[in-house]
RNA sequence: GGAGAGGUACCGAAGUGGCCAUAACGGGCCCGACUCGAAAUCGGGUUGGUGGCCAAAAGCCGCCACGUGGGUUCGAAUCCCACCCUCUCCGCCA
């Protein structure tokens, strides 16, 4: 959500910014909503004062005929009060629903672009492995593996759904461990194990609604969502609080699965793991005061980039142009990493600096100094990675001959050991 | 699922229709006095949002908030309805 001060205040400079968005706003509403309630809002106060006024006198008043008589002139004052209040709220409504689907804007470091075709690459580490053999998806490595089950997936939960089995399960279980050991022993972050399901006010609070209800699962009789990332409770446990300056920045890291309908990308990427109703993720969620905030963005993408260095994946790192910058987002950094295979960049981390565009939205606050306003924190997220496609990676580019593949160094301990993946 | 109790400021807590929200009282914290310094004592301070003057700051004048949302009333922390949450006991349960 957006200061609505700023926007009647520098409304000119603030359609500038938008327009690099190159997407309908409901700029315009909001400045006739807002306009209009300010003007009722006016009229009505006046009123209540004066009913809060005569009514104190109302309870000193001796003479009976003085009351009755002051009491009907306040029921009329009362009852005008009653029709504007109506109509604020109802207004109340339109332009606070307004205010949330207006998206956040865009940081002056977002390159101009027109779609994710104009996404600016600033990095590209790690060594693409030459194959004396043609690289084989991960769908078939894992088949002669014998570590994932896509049959029996769909037999249970439809399309979309896969079985892990074996070392697969294990090899997943080895990389959410070691993605959490990474941030909490290295990084700092404090280790968070969320509930997957949220009420819908927590989902507003990220901006996931109203705009993106589509792709969210929900409970047909209570207000229950399931999580489509880490990223809606961690952000949300702190709503409504105000911070010491001294408690920033908070960091925290937190495996999660997550539920995603993907009715937008019906029919794409149905072969293999890549994009599943349900997936793991292990999310980095951090506080700031919003002075550091462009820092903390940069560290967060180191982060998440150590765990494609570790894992010995060739990654590139794109800055996001503004035509493809989310909803909530001010900057946004991916990571992708190469599966051979596939053939194809894969999306395992998005670094996000949502500026107070979240923290407006949860009321996540801070005190500058002792005695001063509480002002809006800055929240920032990233994967730190997602786990099906940093899995399709490890398998894809460890890949042998024979179709054993062998596994990242890192890995080796949580592994039990094991160094390498064997067909049956 | 059943029965009961409760939700007021940083914490505890009083308040059963106007004299109680500028929120009693107690504690914490901050500032000051006393002191060589401290303790004790004494004095003062300590919620958030929002509108107008006004573009912003300071200031002044209002409005709103006693878990949340409605309602009754000239007037609601207080009465009514719905919902959320916490605690105790019972039942059931991985």
């Amino acid at each position: 959500m957006l200061d609505i001060k700023l926007i009647r205040h520098d409304t000119e400079s603030l359609r500038k910014k938008l327009e690099r968005l190159h997407c309908e706003t409901p700029l315009d509403l909001i400045l006739e909503r807002d306009a209009r309630r300010r003007d009722l809002l006016v009229k009505v106060e006046e009123l209540k004062s004066e009913r809060n006024r005569v009514s104190k006198e109302i309870s000193r008043e001796a003479d009976s005929s003085h009351r009755e008589m002051r009491i009907a002139e306040m029921r009329d004052v009362g009852d005008a009060i009653a029709q504007y209040d109506m109509e604020i709220r109802a207004l109340d409504a339109s332009l606070n629903d307004a205010m949330l689907r207006m998206p956040n804007v865009p940081h002056e470091s977002a390159p101009d672009g027109l779609s994710e075709a104009d996404n600016v690459v600033i990095r590209n580490t790690g060594v693409q492995r030459s194959f004396d053999f043609e690289p084989k998806p991960h769908w078939e490595l894992a088949e002669r593996l014998g570590i994932i089950d896509f049959e029996r997936g769909v037999k249970i939960s439809g399309t979309r759904f896969y079985i892990l089995k074996g070392q697969g399960a294990r090899l997943q279980r080895a990389l959410i461990a070691f993605m959490l050991d990474q941030h909490v022993k290295c990084h700092g972050y404090t280790e968070i194990y969320p509930p997957y399901m949220v009420r819908s006010e927590c989902m507003i609070g990220t901006g996931q609604l109203p705009k993106f209800g589509d792709n969210l699962y929900r409970d047909a009789e209570d207000d229950f969502m399931l999580i489509p990332t880490a990223e809606v409770p961690v952000t949300n446990m702190h709503a409504g609080e105000i911070f010491d300056k001294e408690q920033l920045p908070l960091r925290y890291v937190a495996y999660s699965a997550c539920f995603r309908r993907e009715k937008m990308s019906a029919g794409r990427d149905v072969r293999g793991i890549k994009r599943g109703h349900q997936f793991d993720k292990v999310e980095m969620v951090t506080f700031v005061d919003p002075a550091e905030s462009y820092d903390e963005l940069e560290s967060l993408l180191r982060d998440a980039e150590s765990i494609c260095a570790d894992l010995g994946l060739p990654y590139r790192v794109l800055n996001i142009c503004t035509a493809d910058l989310s909803f909530t987002a001010a900057k946004k950094y991916d990571i992708e990493v190469w599966a051979p295979g596939c053939n194809e960049w894969l999306e395992v981390s998005s670094c996000s600096n949502f500026e107070a565009f979240q923290a407006r939205r949860t009321q996540i606050r801070f005190r500058p100094e002792p005695k001063a306003k509480p002002q809006f924190v800055h929240t920032l997220n990233g994967s730190g990675l997602g786990l099906p496609r940093t899995l399709i990676a490890v398998l894809e580019n460890g890949q042998e001959a024979d179709g054993s593949v062998t596994l990242p160094d890192a890995l080796v301990p949580y592994m039990g050991g094991l160094k390498r993946l064997e067909p049956h």
